[in-house]
DNA sequence: TAGTTTGTTTAGTCTAAACTAAACAAACTA
DNA sequence: TAGTTTGTTTAGTTTAGACTAAACAAACTA
């Protein structure tokens, strides 16, 4: 088998991860950056970001920016040098539950609470207008309602966990297997 | 509070989902469709999937197979009638359950294999490119692996589940809790 | 056989959003 | 002060892919 040297390999990965991204509808410089970042030991700026991805400034700018608020990133200083540096979040448990949070106020929120009001209508409706339809309309609604109310308590306790790691999933795996 | 006649309800669901659909980068017409299906106590047939949503004959041709593969609906035939007639899945925890299943060969897998890779390359180079760099590299890939085969033993075991429900979900909520 | 009724495929359009290049802003340095 | 070094914003381009319209295919019907 061929040896490659290490940089390429880090490249390769690069790209992988910049396809996982894509393919969970991120942009592919999110996941590029993140790859730079988890393999450094040491912290990176943005013009070295740049560099090793091979996108702009303002791509990586805004993109590191989001991956900071999601939690996959952190932003440090250094005293007396005024350039941001960026390390990886790489504790993946971490990860998930600071996505997990961010969830509130977005675009899925609203989403379902559009749900909810729609079982609200329902309920308002006038007598006249409760044909089996109408039953069967409210019935499914109201199932949807009761699956993605135990969605979010479960979302909700995850988020409220002190800690979560591989044995947290072990003890879930466990208990499904019975 | 002003109410509002079934069908109007109807198509602000229609619209919700469609929303939904689109937030998980999913087109909106699957929503649309599904949302359809879901409120529908009869199977519905193309043409009517076309008069409802607003989409053309092909597109719901499209989404209405890619929901089929995904387990969110079923297709049916009536006898003595060639056309094809669909239902929606109202057991959501199958629909999750399906498409976990659906989750080989696809584009995440192959993503994930190029990780996996990427760490067989790691061991594969000759020793005078393992310095500290190599060490932190081939350590953090080894913890994305350890992460990433956790979730997977998670999946195969929620895909082996013989039910799936409410109750379920609370066991899992009462064991993160404590 | 030609004509219907259905679903699928294809070629092209349109849109959203990721990305580039360059202007800009802010904080420092000489 | 003018000049650097940094990150952000903006205007415009590019691209991916959802969607439309229309051709097509397949199975039936007269």
């Amino acid at each position: 088998m061929e040896t490659r040297s290490l940089e390429a390999i880090k490249e390769d990965f690069i790209q992988g991860l910049s396809q996982i991204s894509q393919f969970w509808g991120l942009p592919k410089s999110m996941g590029a950056i993140f790859a730079v970042l988890y393999l450094s030991p040491t912290a990176v700026g943005l013009d070295e970001l740049v560099e090793k991805t091979g996108f702009t400034k303002g791509a990586i700018s805004t993109s590191v920016r989001t991956l900071a608020r999601m939690g996959l990133v952190h932003r440090q200083s250094k005293i007396g040098d005024r350039k941001d540096y960026y390390v990886a979040e790489s504790d993946f448990y971490k990860v998930v539950r600071s996505i997990l949070k961010g969830r509130e106020n977005s675009e899925f929120d609203r989403a379902l609470a559009s749900v909810k009001e729609t079982l609200g209508e329902l309920e308002a409706s006038p007598n006249q207008e409760r044909n089996e339809d109408w039953d069967f309309a409210k019935n499914r609604i109201v199932e949807m309602q009761s699956f993605f109310d135990g969605l979010d308590s479960l979302v909700r306790v995850i988020t409220a966990l002190e800690t979560m790691n591989q044995n947290t999933v072990q003890k879930v795996i466990g208990i499904l297997k019975k």
